[in-house]
DNA sequence: CGTCCAGGTCTAC
DNA sequence: GGTAGACCTGGACGC
């Protein structure tokens, strides 16, 4: 399928499709070798491997078995929410313009990789808080696990006992948030694919429901609002806030300062934020 | 060994 | 609305 944005804008994953996502799988998924990006999800009831990689301007899929039709529409619908091909960066290249700091990032630059589902997202994010990183990927390395090498969907998690959270994968006060929101998915109607953009429900309304969820403070909450399509909030956290010092050549510089540097950006100001962070990872 | 803190959040004032 | 303290874990660091 075509590799461009919903504006027709370039899309390019350069460096970050290998490294550094958010939604970057655990060791082991993701080959430094080739350009590519592998992931395993469900399909037609059976963990298959997908094989991303670029070329022309395509992005080619590549399976470990024939699929359905019905499959075929998943990873279709799979590959347009991890790139983020619904996203129309367009209007954001027009504003970057000749911009000293972000002119480079028209290439294509500016898709935070996501994972196929919300959900997936939301509890991975969870497993960023206040934690070191290591700690992170042995979570959602322990996650993936158990969901067999795929992300565990939430009716898994759901039945999954408390023991498994605190023993297995180490999650510590972080293991009720999780089940807390597997459970409502699963028994109380919850639906956070509902949070993309495309359902209609605003900015600052999905803004207000990830915050409603245990565990999701304004970090969490700003972090996902940026894999969502809403590019407004800043990343503030204590990787963004030191990293902005060190590039910008500060000493220090409050939250409330950072944010007023990014304002010129209007509602892709968390966006230019993020891109002027990263800059280097694109290089 | 104890303390601090890492890509924070929640609760109680 | 703003701020202190507690919170799982485990690696880094000082003593």
């Amino acid at each position: 399928m075509p590799l461009r944005g919903a504006g027709g804008e370039p899309v390019s994953f350069s460096f970050t499709i290998n490294s550094h996502g958010l939604a970057a799988l655990p060791p082991g998924h993701v080959d430094e070798e080739t350009p590519g990006y592998d992931i395993a999800v469900a399909l037609d009831g059976k963990i298959t491997t997908l094989r991303f990689t670029e070329r022309d301007g395509m992005l080619i899929i590549a399976g470990d078995r024939r699929f359905t039709a019905t499959a075929e529409r998943e990873i279709r619908s799979i590959a347009t929410r991890m790139f983020r091909l619904e996203d129309n960066l367009a209007p954001f290249y027009a504003m970057i313009d000749g911009d000293p700091d972000l002119d480079w990032a028209r290439s294509g630059a500016g898709r935070m990789l996501a994972s196929p589902a919300v959900f997936d997202d939301v509890i991975r994010t969870i497993c960023t808080t206040n934690c070191a990183w290591s700690a992170t990927t042995r979570m959602i390395t322990a996650l993936v696990e158990l969901g067999g090498g795929a992300f565990p969907d939430p009716s898994l998690l759901a039945r999954t006992p408390d023991e498994w959270f605190a023993d297995v994968a180490r999650m510590g006060y972080r293991g009720p948030y999780v089940r807390k929101i597997a459970t409502d998915v699963v028994e109380q109607g919850l639906n956070l694919e509902t949070f993309l953009p495309q359902h209609g429900l605003g900015e600052d309304e999905v803004e207000k429901r990830l915050l409603a969820l245990p565990g999701v403070g304004p970090y969490a909450a700003a972090h996902m609002m940026q894999l969502l399509g809403y590019h407004h909030r800043l990343i503030l956290d204590s990787w963004t806030r030191p990293t902005y010092l060190k590039l910008a050549n500060k000493k220090r510089a409050s939250d409330t300062t950072i944010r007023r540097r990014f304002a010129r950006y209007g509602k892709f100001a968390g966006l230019a934020f993020w891109l002027y962070l990263t800059r280097r990872w694109h290089e």
